[in-house]
DNA sequence: CTGTCCATCCGTGCCGGCACCCATGTGCGA
DNA sequence: TCGCACATGGGTGCCGGCACGGATGGACAG
């Protein structure tokens, strides 16, 4: 399958719960064209690992991770080092982050319910700069994907932007509309401006469903 | 450390993601004392499962599931298997969780982010019937939780009654009081006198925070 | 039998969420 | 250059959550 001679890949492996990297590092060092040769626990500790070491072929990201999410790890990974190849790792296939997982410079898109094998293939797929398709999410995330671009400008919108993922958070957190103004030096107001617009592009009622939808999202914990 | 003559313990783990039971088992099945011999992709999965098999040792349950949370299943596999070890995985290490785990019956508790070491370890203290405190949790709570017990007195009860806890899924799935009232064909100022109660004793501040309790506890779905 | 717990209900009042309306400045791309 | 998206800010008004006060009846234990 791959040459004998070539070395396996290098991979950054970013999950911030240490059993997870654990199960998936047994699972990629098996292969012997994948090794783990970097782990992090979280966005920060990703970038700099990417930042010590300049031969790193692929970087495994969980999306829901404390501090820095995957997202944003990936939008640092794709500047610091564009040679690097991104497969993001998520609880949840959600297609509004399929598609900002792509926007983040992802090369890949796995959520973890997919077999082993699906990962290896994931990973290798996204060594050689093709998109990986896992099972069974061709159905639900490509054909709205397909329906958007037929319909729409052809470009996949990003839900929210990040400013309001920023309220989002603080707002499924529970914090009132001046908790948030006082927090982020705005007026509660404005805040309160976000949240609506929040509501309406998410097709939300109200705070309530929006905390369930974070959770969901894995963008705040319980 | 352990007898050679005895067979290994016969384990069931559940999870609902693919990826982290294959890393799961990768680790358990390493030791020579643990197998894992059945996996489940949910709670109801999980009491079929036991159902079933009648030599199981443990269950291995995370937490967070689809439709039946780990939590639930936990109620249900004490209730079906008494001799039946439970020892709870969590993305969380929230000591609120503890203490849930432990009333649905658990008889330890283990985050991911402890390391593959400790989770073995884990297993053979539940297996030994001893409660595994993790590295790093030995907070306050935990430890009087730990000397109450040593000292005879049961479990704190969870004190809402049955009549609120059906309030209480209502009010955390977004209902108003008189969405409520309307269902229980009760008056609204009554749903929002047990509300008042529900919060006063859970020690909760408003509606989003009950909502993640109940999702915490796993009453309700995300 | 009396006290306690539970479930049922009511009034008043404050505050925040949420839906509408509105305007301004800035940056970016057609 | 003109429009558009984004972030910022304000006003008004309704409604529901929540806190505080009260009451009643029924079940069950001491």
């Amino acid at each position: 399958m791959t040459s004998p001679v070539r070395p396996p890949a290098r991979i950054l492996l970013v999950d911030d719960h240490a059993l997870v990297r654990r199960g998936v590092r047994l699972i990629l060092d098996a292969e012997p064209d994948l090794e783990v040769v970097a782990e992090a626990g979280d966005g920060a500790e990703a970038v700099a690992a990417a930042r010590r070491d300049d031969g790193l072929d692929l970087a495994v990201l969980d999306i829901a991770m404390p501090r820095m999410t995957g997202l944003q790890a990936a939008r640092e990974l794709a500047r610091l080092r564009p040679g690097l190849r991104v497969l993001m790792l998520t609880m949840y296939d959600n297609e509004e982050y399929f598609f900002e997982a792509l926007r983040a410079g992802a090369n890949g898109y796995v959520p973890k319910s997919v077999a082993d094998r699906d990962l290896v293939e994931a990973c290798r797929a996204a060594l050689r700069d093709e998109p990986f398709i896992y099972p069974g999410a061709e159905t639900a995330l490509i054909r709205s994907y397909l329906d958007r671009v037929r319909s729409g400008a052809g470009l996949p919108e990003r839900p929210v932007t990040e400013r309001e993922e920023e309220i989002l958070k603080l707002v499924a957190e529970g914090h009132t509309s001046r908790e948030i103004g006082d927090l982020l030096f705005i007026s509660p107001k404005t805040v309160e401006r976000h949240r609506a617009n929040i509501l309406q592009k998410l097709g939300l009622r109200d705070r309530l469903e929006l905390t369930r939808y974070a959770i969901r999202a894995g963008l705040i914990e319980p």
